[in-house]
DNA sequence: CCTCAATGGACAACCGCTTGCTCAAAGGGG
DNA sequence: CCCCTTTGAGCAAGCGGTTGTCCATTGAGG
């Protein structure tokens, strides 16, 4: 009695009926739209209100084209270690995404498969999240659908990135103020182009403080579980052994230190280890870790952004953004404890 | 020439003109749906493919009044802390409902507010992750659509959760077998259901082996950054010291390991830790964490299929499944290293 | 007072697909 | 050979919005 259970849900011809008008002005009042009476407008917006009608989003998708979804694909190879990175992106995208009426549609991506969310048209565009995914497959997905890379770039593609050179450069010069010269490079995997970047980081840092570069400093892992002691296997038997590793990234670096003390050595102060990325184990570990402090939220919040913007906006020259890494200084490098 | 690029999206339409017969005959022919000459659906099906054609998502929903989407929700509180804890269950649930033709909708939910995906008719069905939702938005979202709880239950709700009562079981009859007598529990903040099942456990285990509880080993963090420290501090004051901590979550165990070292403190040897999840940490840090497994990507695949289910299958009747942990012994307990 | 432009709103087509109903043709039985 | 039942396929009405076009008022200007 008087409760109204909404079972029917309410469309934009329940509300002209109400307000004694046709749905099309219902239709234009609602998206503000065509010119009316300002009195007829607020009527069936009020009446709206009240019903609290919300626009079926299939309906509208089919007649606008349009279907206020974003789809975010991650390659299901890199999930695994990558995951934990990615969901600080993904929830500062989702957040972002949603408080300009954006929804995200989450994919899994398989090779060279389209994402059936975009062949089926259900996103009006497409973010990737890192680096393995296929080239082919991007340049495919580029004539579908606004496509962007985040953590990623290719030439001629949207794309948000990070300074992974610069950060690295930072982080093996912070290891050399503190009088280290023989700094081992420490990697999971070459061939990730992230991880390219930041050996070159490294490489030039070297070059630069007049270090020669040493090839048998760099200890590679291998693209499976356990490679972190695979690569720390490697590492002990460099000789004489190096006083600090700079690692990839901070599974790597986590992994290493945790072997290190197995082995006996202290850290930081037989061997320096600085990691990459400030995950979430960075401050967990012990020593905390210092590592490259890498801007996800922002990375989902300007992803989002510039999503809307090629969406909505004029500006759709592809364009490349670049964020800047910072160093976040804890124990493993050797210094003082600080945050 | 001979390429054809395909601009406009390819409709029913498209094949009916081709194959010489109507829509809804096509439409049939796809769905497998009315009778018909078996030549008449194999060449439809032919040109189909040959078109590479996907049916609009939009169109069929509306039709159909089927989205073929699942939303997902995490509440945004939980996003610090569950967030790496939270996206292996994630990338299961979206394989396994992919698999069964299923997108998922990922959004984060602020307090009593409905999904927009849910009022917007974006989803067919709605999956709750974690313990931090107000019970009555649950109760008015499930008038809505299927709803399926992960890692959490409510009565007359279906749910896919773990026995938290018995993992923590299993961890503290461990830490007792090592010999262990005074053992802390360690929890960021009461107040979380599946912390207290957990607590619940604590309690049970040592009620079992003749331990009376003594509620001074109970130390409570606080609901923010840095708790660890202060149940850490609490840890230390404790007279004479517990011989062992059972944490309730890993970030806690991590943190607590890493700051007894700080005050000098050998784990396992001072103080024995003991974990629960078996998260991305666990096997990173030093010494490698004893945690209790919970089986995350069971957790999403189970989901996925109940949910389905619940969407197409006979048998709605809430059920709830609750699934067994496991107890994952490294080093932090005492024991030799064995994985 | 008449004409014309501006204004407010209705009509109807359409977006792409589904589905109940209709109907013609074909096949079978008496 | 005729009638009735299958069978195969088309028609058309939605699903719930959006939008181009047209029409009826209204008011202003001559």
């Amino acid at each position: 009695m008087g409760r109204i259970i909404a079972v029917m849900r309410v469309t934009i011809h329940e509300i002209a009926r109400r307000a004694g008008v046709s749905p099309s002005t219902v239709s234009r009042a609602l998206n503000g739209k065509g010119r009316m009476r300002p009195e007829t407008r607020e009527r069936i917006l009020r009446i709206a209100r009240e019903l609290n009608y919300r626009p079926n989003a299939h309906a509208r998708g089919l007649a606008t084209k349009k279907t206020h979804c974003v789809g975010v694909g991650i390659s299901e190879r890199h999930m695994p270690v990558k995951r934990s990175f990615y969901n600080v992106i993904l929830s500062s995208l989702e957040s972002t995404l949603a408080s300009y009426g954006y929804h995200l549609v989450f994919s899994v991506l398989h090779n060279e498969e389209i994402p059936r969310c975009i062949s089926e048209g259900r996103v009006d565009g497409f973010i990737i999240l890192g680096t393995d995914v296929q080239r082919s497959l991007v340049r495919t997905l580029v004539k579908r659908v606004p496509i962007l890379l985040v953590d990623n770039h290719l030439p001629g593609v949207d794309a948000i990135a990070v300074d992974n050179t610069g950060g690295a450069y930072f982080a093996v010069e912070h290891l050399i103020s503190h009088g280290h010269r023989r700094i081992a490079f420490m990697v999971e995997t070459m061939g990730d182009p992230n991880f390219e970047e930041r050996f070159l980081g490294y490489r030039k840092a070297l070059e630069d403080h007049g270090i020669s570069f040493d090839e048998r400093l760099v200890v590679e892992g291998r693209r499976e579980r356990g490679f972190v002691r695979i690569a720390v296997r490697k590492f002990l038997e460099i000789k004489p052994l190096p006083t600090a590793i700079f690692a990839a990234n901070d599974y790597t670096a986590a992994g290493a230190i945790s072997l290190l003390r197995e082995e006996g050595l202290r850290v930081p102060e037989d061997v320096a280890v600085v990691g990459f990325d400030d995950g979430e184990v960075a401050a967990y570990i012990s020593p905390p870790l210092t590592t490259v402090f890498v801007p996800r939220g922002d990375m989902g919040r300007l992803a989002a952004l510039r999503m809307v913007e090629l969406l909505e906006g004029k500006e759709k020259r592809p364009r490349s953004i670049v964020l800047a890494p910072e160093l976040v200084r804890r124990r493993s490098c050797g210094c003082r404890y600080v945050t």
